[in-house]
DNA sequence: TGATTTGCCTAAACACTATAGGCGACCTAC
DNA sequence: GTAGGTCGCCTATAGTGTTTAGGCAAATCA
């Protein structure tokens, strides 16, 4: 009998395809042997079981989001970068819905996703050099780039905007021209 | 052998409050009968398998938070009723993490949830009254509203404020002042 | 008190997770 | 080119969760 050629990063990826054919829930490591051809057993010398597999995808999305969105900022500033990183986010989550839900788990502080996920904050602060903040400021625009930006893409592919007009596009643009006069009026301002 | 007086309601609150303390993934059919002290089967006249128990607490959650929702508006106007809205949502998610989760599942269009979903909906709407909003504006506040305190919340239960000062609560209170900054200016101009 | 309803039961089939240990496919060395 | 050894995928097995079908007894009502 032939092998299968099985290694951690195919099976992970092969998970994160699934995910987002059928759902993050629906990603076990049954489904993912039954696609590989091979038993179920075989899978647990590649991956951690359910919870290391769930991780593995996180890890991988997490990477592939940074890297669309460093490349998404890079050359840009102000506004523009704002909208570029914003939009990475939201068209990832639209094209990988279940590689996005895997990002949203919460992760163990040992976790092999970690790595990646301080990339993710790191480029938000950067994107906020564009805008004259005050430093006790920054932590705020952090968090509040990440609220606008998680919020609204996890309701929009939640489906809560699918029963009210207009698009959820036109919104988006909107809210972003809001943010980004926010951020503006924080650099002076400040309370 | 004496009957365990099972009903509907009960076996769906005691899912909800089961949630919140393991976790909404946790909460099984067969977790929930052990607590009840019967057969896993004997559950299945009370509510539609796992997916109608989990409907079930979405119903109760989205009830109940609509209702505190409620009350914390009532009598209140513009930014007191933005943050006491707002508020609302995020200190149920706090208190209850895993019924706020359950709010947060995609309904299927004949849910028994779909109701008090939008109640959701028109209180937020009446929130807006205290602003002098632009109609073509209302849908994207709403939106904006709604991306603001559920990502909020969401990164906050999620873990990811943890790592960084200072607490929560002061972006919190910024980021609403925000909020409010932005639908007063929303109001005059437009573009 | 006898008849009916209904609540919880047993039984059984099926899926997913996980571990232990075996056998054969592949690689390397001579 | 074949003898070893390694490691990949296997079988076997056990535990837990989901779900349906059908049975018996407790509650309800005449």
């Amino acid at each position: 009998m032939p092998r299968a050629g099985l290694t951690s990063e195919r099976v992970v990826r092969a998970g994160a395809e699934l995910a987002d054919e059928v759902g993050l829930e629906a990603v076990t490591v049954s489904a993912l042997a039954r696609a590989f051809g091979v038993r179920t057993a075989s899978l647990y010398s590649h991956v951690d079981g359910a919870t290391g597999l769930q991780e593995g995808i996180a890890r991988l999305a997490l990477d592939e989001l940074a890297d669309l969105a460093g490349e998404a900022v890079a050359g840009r500033s102000g506004k523009d970068a704002l909208v570029a990183l914003a939009s990475a986010y939201r068209d990832y989550a639209g094209r990988h819905p279940g590689r996005y839900a895997a990002t949203r788990l919460r992760l163990a502080a040992d976790s092999v996703a970690v790595p990646a996920a301080r990339r993710h904050a790191t480029l938000t602060r950067s994107v906020l050099r564009g805008y004259p903040l005050d430093e006790a400021y920054a932590v705020h625009a952090v968090r509040l780039i990440g609220s606008v930006v998680h919020g609204f893409t996890a309701l929009e592919v939640g489906g809560s905007f699918e029963h009210s007009a207009p698009a959820s596009e036109e919104s988006w643009a909107r809210i972003l021209d809001a943010l980004d006069l926010t951020l503006r009026q924080w650099s002076s301002s400040a309370s």
